[in-house]
DNA sequence: GAATCGTGGAC
DNA sequence: TGTCCAAGATT
């Protein structure tokens, strides 16, 4: 597409974007807070996934203050479900910094904002131009793959360094009037009709523009390298319940795989029998018999897939309440108040000695 | 550049 | 059922 014709791909992305943008519950305001919350959920996740976090999290934290001032905890504990929980430890970190450091203001250049824990290119470029209106380029997985079939980019877009590629086209088209429409339009215009598989070229208000349907290459756009499939990985995990019937659960290192969530015990099986497990009980200073295996129970992630077998346990020797042990990161709980964090406990509860999904309950 | 880091929805 | 994917960042 020639210069000149940015104005007219403005205005006629522009004009769709008055008329059908989404009511969604960060655009009926322009806190810059409350756009950086959202721009760090909506990584990697859907919209309608997002919505009922993103107002739970704004009820509970209604300013950067209040994120500032809440326990580690307590944030973790507002994400669950969410996935990819560094995002909610660095953005609390880095709402820490805000209010220490820039009086509780969200900065606005590109060097300040983009040094803030979790905030990389994309994020940096979200929140400047949304919030500020500022014309920086706020590249997604959106942004390429529509801009990819506009000018037909054969590019692989899984490639880290592809991004920079449409930074410079989207510098070049991007409005400098309405930054934050033209960005969300974009997005909006990725999310609604440019979409991954039959995008609705028909409805589109760019087709004119669009070099991908002026050759019909739509659908062979954008390139993108198929990713290797995930590593399986066989656990056993352990219901172990003291003689009150309470249930024991830990919580798991600071760094890696959901840092610092809690989980029911569990190991990487090493055996075919039950050595390993029993081991392990004895590692926490319990003695208890696995009486029987309640189930298998299979947990995807992005890059691992645990298959586990989980067995129950009773404690018949160690005392209980000597591992109630903040320190030690594990102790036991009444059935009541295991419903969190992910698997084996985020997603299930226990029910007369049964793991239940969460959606049979 | 390649891995790591979650989850649930759509096809 | 398997595969891809969704407003990426960090290491």
């Amino acid at each position: 597409m020639k210069t000149k014709d940015n104005h007219k791909f403005q205005q006629d992305l522009l004009a769709w974007y008055d008329e059908n943008k989404r009511d969604l519950p960060w655009r009926k305001e322009r806190d810059p807070y409350k756009i950086w919350v959202s721009e760090i959920m909506l990584q990697q996740t859907r919209v309608d996934t997002v919505i009922p976090y993103f107002q739970r999290f704004m009820d509970l934290f209604p300013t950067i203050h209040d994120l500032a001032e809440a326990e580690e905890e307590t944030v973790l504990k507002a994400w669950e479900g969410l996935g990819y929980y560094s995002r909610a430890r660095n953005l609390h970190q880095a709402v820490k910094e805000v209010s220490q450091s820039y009086g509780g203001q969200v900065p606005k250049t590109e060097k300040e904002i983009g040094d803030l824990k979790g905030v990389g290119p994309y994020t940096a470029g979200a929140i400047l131009s949304i919030a500020y209106n500022i014309p920086a380029p706020a590249v997604d997985g959106n942004v390429m793959r529509v801009l990819s079939r506009i000018y037909t980019i054969y590019d692989d877009i899984s490639k880290a360094s592809t991004r920079k590629t449409f930074e410079s086209i989207v510098r070049e088209l991007i409005s400098q009037d309405r930054s934050s429409d033209f960005n969300q339009a974009l997005m909006e215009l990725g999310a609604m009709v440019c979409s991954p598989t039959n995008p609705s070229c028909l409805l589109c208000p760019v087709q004119n523009h669009c070099s991908a349907k002026a050759e019909g290459v739509q659908d062979v756009l954008p390139v993108k390298a198929k990713k290797k499939p995930p590593k399986k990985l066989k656990m056993k995990a352990v219901i172990l319940r003291d003689h009150d019937g309470r249930i024991l659960i830990e919580r798991r290192p600071d760094t890696g795989l959901l840092a610092k969530l809690w989980q029911f015990p569990n190991i990487e099986a090493e055996t075919e029998n039950l050595d390993d497990l029993t081991a392990y009980i004895t590692t926490l200073g319990l003695k208890a018999d696995i009486t029987n295996k309640v189930q298998e129970v299979k947990h995807v992630f992005s890059h691992i897939v645990w298959e586990i077998s989980v067995y129950e346990a009773i404690v018949k020797a160690g005392h209980s309440d000597e591992l109630y042990d903040e320190t030690l990161g594990r102790h036991f709980v009444q059935v009541e108040d295991v419903n969190w964090y992910p698997f084996p406990v985020s997603h299930q509860k226990i029910i007369d000695g049964a793991l239940v999904k969460k959606e049979d309950l």
